[in-house]
RNA sequence: GGGCGAUUAGCUCAGUUGGCUAGAGCACCAGCUCGACAAGCUGGGGGUCACAGGUUCAAGUCCUGUAUCGCCCACCA
């Protein structure tokens, strides 16, 4: 043994080092290369707002286990790291800091606020791509990308530009959500929908006139402040006779017409509805078909605007929600009220209750798109996994409006839009000398900046150069392998979708992993606020990083998971397993050369273990089966290769025979490439102590397959045979002792423990009984497809062939 | 209102187109200190597969319904 291995395998002590090598060595670079085929991931860069939490740990492990995969198959794999501005999200924690010393950003400036957020961008993303690094991810970080770096942000210009000219970037009044406490338009996909237990209030609308009225039914009294008008069902006999006539609106006094419109649902409430145009999408449709004004009924931040009656001005909506419906009351207007359960949007940033409001923004024109998407998705380009994903995104291809991208914030990519004080628009993916309708030269700039999600959007080609032509963008778009939280997907995988197909006519991967959501081990969602979350980089601490990635891999599945310390603690026990099998035949072997010489039997059984778990690896692999990987691997090491197979050598490894040596050698170098994708850095560290061979089991090839093994299926069968016998066997053998005798017990057991034999035999007896009761039963025969049949056939002859193995031997 | 997923051992989860006596890890029990590893080895106990029907020679697996939990979508104000 040699003795400067230590016992145990120490993770900290080892996995930064061998990081550092692969690093240095530029391993991790993808050059392309004629004639090798070429894999290629963009990572989902993370949000410079904070750290990694387990759901990106889990998501890269499985991004970084098929780029290591592909890479030793031979592939230029490209793994493309970078981060994301995350707009919205970093702007409100910079705010958050600022408050805490008791600043604003309007104090600021906008100017000097973006510094700030800047700063704390560079803080943040250097610990982002350090936690990456912990990992163990092997990203090629010569291409690092910024979503807000010069290239990415000519890339958005260059994108908003080609989709206002080809008319899909449209500016529009439309009611969108608005969160008051950003004070900025969201899109439909930001507006997270909550049910909140509320009230549904009937609100007596008097006719003009002063003999009777309407009663119409609101969750949001106080947007009645804001009415233009009532609308009924045009074939609602109640309120045929009122369609035309006018009301007076209650509080506000003003006049409001009865309108007919078949989008009311007549069996809701009392069937009238009022119309709010500026706070309502449905009303606001309403008031375009009936030709109602919009009166604006909110200021930015959520308070009543000048336009209501001045006792409400400046009231906060919730505090006008109260005084409206005490106002309504005392005037007797209020015919009732009832609990009512409906879904609210929220801010899926801040938490606040958007508030829809009238206003001017920058809409993308998503129809057009989504049919280029919806044709692409039809012609299978893309394919989910699981599977039942891809309904989930037609559906909102099939369902999609117009996607607000205007943003009222400070941090992001600012509009490439010039106004002139004539109001023309110029759009420019540089700033232009003068209006491109009137040539004036007094230009300003949009304020406003993009939705974060845009430039997200453009990310695959992007980061590879995208809008030149670039050897990167020919080579590496478009990419093989995304990989997402379901969350994401009508967030941003559609989006990188349909802009690929728009702006390169290609989609920008072929398949798309939807993994689970990590969920803390008591089953509530991770979460800083709950106190539930757990930082990838303390459980790394503890068990290392190899352990942390078979842990989330195991535990992962296509449902959510609670996060399982059992799983990391088993993947600790794999690396400490395999880091100890080695330093016994690297003890014993310490000059032979890795060479396969199978001889005896429990060589070539394990040959074929390894062979047959290279290939159902390979297979799981493709099907993005991770955890039935990380258990395959784990049965392989343990039940395998150390229980059986080293056990069984020690003797000729003790005795120093040659053979034994070489081939021992041969099957833990395959062995160590089967595990390196999942445990890169422990079978790293012990591949640099192998003889003969230079640290660098990542560029070294996945096993191929073998010829030599043909007869592996004989020995195959015989040791399982032999297993089951042992394992039956009521005879102690002691393990720990000279195995080898096991195995000659095992394939000789006339030899030793022939009562135990007879076991064996009254059970193989048991089974060709069951089998043939089966293959007598007439429905089975004639009922059962063949190939069940025949199958049953063979294990039939199986089992008597064993059992002439047992009785004749 | 619509849709999706889940329910299997004390815990976390596997279980392929229906086909042997339903498995793993952890936990538990018993034994083992032998020159890789006590973070070890060997063996063992533990399950009406949520419930009720149905299809089938055969159901954890397929169908129908029920219950519970979780998630998503939705302009019923």
């Amino acid at each position: 043994m040699r003795p400067e291995l230590p016992p145990r395998y120490e993770p900290a002590s080892v996995e930064d080092r061998i990081y550092r090598f692969w690093e240095e060595g530029g391993f991790f670079r993808a050059e392309p290369a004629p004639g090798r085929a070429v894999f290629t991931i963009v990572i989902p860069p993370p949000n410079v707002t904070g750290v990694l939490h387990m759901g990106h740990a889990l998501n890269n492990t499985i991004q970084d286990i098929a780029t290591r995969f592909e890479r030793m198959r031979g592939k230029v794999a490209c793994w493309l790291p970078g981060t994301d501005h995350a707009g919205i999200a970093t702007q409100n924690v910079v705010e958050r800091e600022l408050k805490k010393k008791g600043l604003t950003r309007q104090q600021l400036g906008r100017e000097a606020f973006v510094a700030e957020v800047w700063k704390w961008k560079e803080t943040y993303e250097a610990r982002i791509l350090g936690q990456l690094r912990r990992l163990g991810f092997s990203c090629d970080w010569s291409r690092t990308r910024f979503t807000m770096d010069e290239g990415l942000s000519r890339a958005v210009r260059v994108a908003f530009v080609r989709l206002f000219e080809r008319g899909l970037m449209v500016r529009g009044k439309y009611v969108v959500h608005w969160c008051p406490r950003c004070g900025t338009a969201l899109s439909d996909e930001e507006a997270e929908r909550r049910e909140r237990p509320g009230h549904l209030w009937r609100v007596r609308y008097p006719l003009k006139g002063g003999r009777g009225h309407v009663v119409v039914a609101t969750t949001r009294p106080e947007t009645m402040l804001g009415d233009t008008g009532v609308a009924v069902h045009p074939d609602d006999p109640r309120y045929r006779s009122l369609i035309g006539k006018t009301l007076v609106l209650p509080l506000a006094l003003r006049e409001i017409p009865v309108v007919a419109d078949a989008a009311v649902d007549r069996a809701f409430g009392t069937g009238a509805v009022k119309v709010t145009p500026a706070h309502d999408p449905a009303d606001f449709a309403i008031a375009q078909r009936q030709h109602l004004p919009a009166i604006v009924a909110m200021n930015p931040d959520a308070t009543m605007s000048d336009a209501v009656p001045e006792r409400f001005r400046g009231l906060d909506r919730f505090e006008a929600r109260k005084r409206v419906v005490e106002e309504l009351e005392r005037e007797g207007l209020l015919e009732g009220v009832e609990d009512h359960v409906s879904a609210v949007g929220h801010c899926y940033r801040c938490d606040t209750i958007v508030e829809p409001t009238l206003s001017d923004q920058w809409f993308v024109r998503m129809k057009p798109l989504a049919e280029k998407a919806i044709a692409a998705q039809r012609a299978g380009e893309i394919s989910f996994h699981p599977p039942r994903w891809e309904r989930i995104y037609l559906d909102w291809l099939e369902n999609v409006r117009d996607w607000c991208v205007s943003r009222q914030l400070w941090w992001g990519h600012q509009l490439p839009i010039w106004y002139c004080p004539n109001e023309h628009v110029t759009v420019a993916e540089t700033e232009p000398e003068s209006c491109a309708e009137c040539g004036s030269s007094e230009l300003t700039r949009d304020e406003d900046v993009l939705d974060t999600w845009f430039s997200s959007a453009l990310w695959p080609f992007a980061t590879l150069g995208w809008p030149e032509d670039t050897e990167d963008l020919r080579h590496f778009y478009p990419g093989h392998l995304q990989t997402t939280a379901r969350e994401i997907i009508r967030l941003w995988e559609n989006r990188m979708i349909f802009a690929g197909l728009e702006l390169l006519h290609a989609v920008p991967f072929r398949d798309m992993i939807i993994h689970s959501t990590v969920l803390a081990p008591d089953g509530r969602r991770m979460s800083k606020s709950l106190g539930t979350g757990i930082d990838p980089l303390d459980v790394i601490a503890e068990h290392g990083a190899d352990a942390t990635r078979y842990g989330l891999l195991k535990m992962s599945s296509t449902q959510d998971v609670r996060f399982s310390y059992g799983a990391v603690e088993e993947g600790r026990k794999l690396a400490n397993k395999l880091w100890n099998v080695s330093r016994l035949i690297l003890g014993a072997a310490a000059e032979a050369t890795p060479d396969l010489r199978p001889q005896a039997l429990e060589e070539r059984w394990i040959l074929a273990r390894i062979e047959a778990t290279r290939a159902e690896v390979e297979r799981l692999l493709g099907e993005f089966d991770f955890s039935h990987t990380a258990q395959a691997l784990y049965r392989l090491t343990f039940d395998d290769f150390c229980d059986w197979y080293a056990e069984a050598i020690k003797p000729r490894l003790y005795a120093r025979d040659p053979d034994a040596l070489a081939t021992a050698l041969a099957a833990l170098e395959r062995l160590l490439a089967l595990l390196h994708p999942i445990m890169p850095h422990v079978t790293e560290e012990i591949w640099s102590n192998l003889p003969a061979r230079e640290a660098r089991l990542i560029v070294s090839p996945w096993p191929e397959p073998e010829a030599r093994f043909d007869d592996a299926r004989d020995a195959l069968g015989n040791a399982q045979l032999a297993a089951r016998i042992y394992r039956r066997s009521g005879v102690r053998v002691n393990v720990l002792g000279d195995s080898r005798r096991i195995f000659e017990a095992v394939v000789r057991p006339q030899e030793d423990g022939q009562g135990d034999v007879d076991a064996e035999i009254r059970r193989v007896r048991e089974e060709i009984a069951r089998s043939e009761r089966m293959l007598g039963n007439d429905g089975f025969v004639a009922k059962a497809p063949a190939e069940v049949v025949d199958a049953e056939r063979t294990k039939l002859d199986q089992y008597r062939d064993e059992l002439k193995a047992l009785v004749g031997g």
